[in-house]
DNA sequence: TTGAAAGCGATACCAA
DNA sequence: TTGGTATCGCTTTCAA
């Protein structure tokens, strides 16, 4: 391994002058400068991590944690780590992945042996154990969702509440005055999953100030059960003539049930999705709705925390405003 | 923070003390290693990582370079870097993660920054330009995937040569004499990722040793392609009877575009997948298939890559068994 | 069974 | 503009 002592003989000059030409905290003559560039390249000199980060206090990582559940929308997931991953390298940082299942221990875990700079905290639920640990261990952080106990933290996050408006909205918009909402898998409510509680709420609320009919239910991702539970909810009231989905998982099954029911979408039923773009264009009808935007808010998360590490005190949340396209799935309620 | 001199000043012995203590690398009174473990637990000691590893040359991390895209089976990479972060906690390893667009660079550098101690390498492409550079660097790596010039490198995957054969084998069983592959997306192929090369080739040995008539194509996740495609596939070839997919992401519209056609599956037309357990159960009928056991692999991944770290030399590739589970896609051919 | 001290490879302060 | 060197927090050799 070539160490920065060696640059330094090979270039006549002491270890400072180059650790201070590498880092540019000091002016260096040309001359010198170029010496060492040239002795950098001939010797393919990288600086030690560690030792830097010994040296510095500053180790260029961020933690992420992340939930890697099969229950849970793993495309999205997946797009935020991508995201996230990414923009941390365009700024010179690496990622350490910790799982949700390290929980607050991993959290002081990763503080408390110097692993990483900050923290990226993904999937918040209400009353997160994480959240108290990381505000009082001061270590630089960024949810990814929020909550009622997030005071004091610094988060960012599609506003899903204004998402389940915006879907009830735009539906109602359309005349339909009664609307079933079909919610993530149970799990994710029971553990209280910070967005799909928003979700729901800002569904309640906007079917409420509509003054329209509106009812929600989880589902769970079998076929059967999806059927079962759309024929059923259907049966119920049959004049629902919309349809809200918050979970990816279930769309083909609905609208495979849908037609099974001879209910044409969007003649007979409109149909509003929250999920990926590349989710809701591969259905048999494309689907309007609402995306995560997945990869912009990975790639504010790392921004902000970076901002934080740096020592900007301004530290600002960010709720996403939603935006929802127009596709084939929505129509005007028939008279 | 609280260093290791911290507590040996806190213990009243020497710092060297403390740390034989903490790794157990020589005898310690038992006196002297309770009084240490009370100052450790008072003082809430835990080693600095980068201080640790600078010292001892060993970062207790494991570099993990995994495809991100959108376009590839994303549950089955989630698996994967699900178990591999498991598997690595309980090792007392941390995960970093690098995307695959990072390249030959990023292994260069994990490496000669000294960040990690070995390299999990997902997503092996034919003449992968990485295998050659981790080859000459000599870093611990094991590779999830293989191909042709992985010669002198560690590799585990799933056999998907015989997850071929395995579908085309039990579908000749069930008297089938010509059989549908319906692929990845066509970029899979175009980067030449091994799995789908590998799949494919057993594919085609398979019907070639059957003597039965088997014709494959790459396929696109959009609903209508899908659609098409089998609907023209089996137009041109009517006497098709069994499908089998390599792709998990067109199976509801296969399924969809199938049922239009008024074919019943498994009456009509029987099916085998290669997908996750949790999407075969999914579908509108159970389908029968080979399941990728990704967090298996994930975890013999990791254990193969730390015997390398600790030195033993007599690291062995692993080829992992298919295995086919019936359900309710497949059943014996009409006459 | 224990301690002292020399590294590990950088950074950055203090001098020149 | 440059150099010498203490320092970061730990591991491990050498000595006792």
């Amino acid at each position: 391994m070539v160490t920065i002592a060696d640059v330094a003989r090979h270039a006549g000059v002491s270890v400072s002058t180059v650790s201070y030409t590498l880092s540019g905290k000091r002016p260096i003559s040309a001359e010198t400068r170029k010496r060492i560039a040239r002795s950098v390249a001939e010797l393919g000199y990288r600086p030690n991590a560690k030792a830097q980060a010994l040296a510095s206090n500053r180790t260029n990582t961020l933690a992420l944690m992340a939930p890697l559940r099969a229950d849970n929308n793993v495309p999205v997931i997946m797009q935020f780590v991508a995201g996230i991953a990414t923009a941390a390298r365009e700024h010179d940082h690496d990622i350490l992945l910790l799982t949700q299942g390290e929980g607050v221990e991993g959290v002081r875990r990763v503080r408390e042996t110097a692993l990483v700079d900050a923290v990226i905290v993904m999937d918040i639920e209400a009353d997160d154990a994480r959240l108290p640990v990381l505000r009082k261990m001061g270590l630089p952080a960024v949810l990814i969702g929020t909550t009622e106990n997030a005071g004091g933290l610094v988060w960012v996050d599609l506003d899903f509440g204004r998402a389940a408006e915006a879907c009830v909205d735009h539906l109602a918009g359309l005349g339909h005055r009664s609307i079933l909402m079909l919610g993530s898998p149970s799990a994710v409510y029971e553990r209280r999953s910070s967005y799909a509680l928003a979700f729901a709420a800002g569904f309640e609320s906007a079917v409420r100030r509509h003054g329209i009919d509106g009812r929600w239910c989880p589902s769970e991702p079998a076929y059967q059960a999806v059927s079962a539970l759309v024929e059923q909810e259907l049966a119920r009231r049959p004049d629902t003539t919309a349809l809200v989905v918050h979970n990816e998982g279930i769309l083909g099954a609905v609208l495979g049930t849908l037609r099974r029911l001879d209910l044409r979408v969007p003649e007979d039923i409109s149909v509003v999705a929250l999920c990926p773009e590349q989710t809701a264009v591969n259905q048999v009808v494309e689907l309007t709705g609402v995306a995560v935007p997945a990869e912009q808010i990975g790639r504010a998360a790392v921004e902000m925390v970076l901002r934080q590490v740096d020592g900007d005190g301004t530290a600002q949340t960010r709720l996403i405003a939603p935006q929802l396209t127009l596709r084939q799935s929505t129509a005007v309620r028939r008279a």
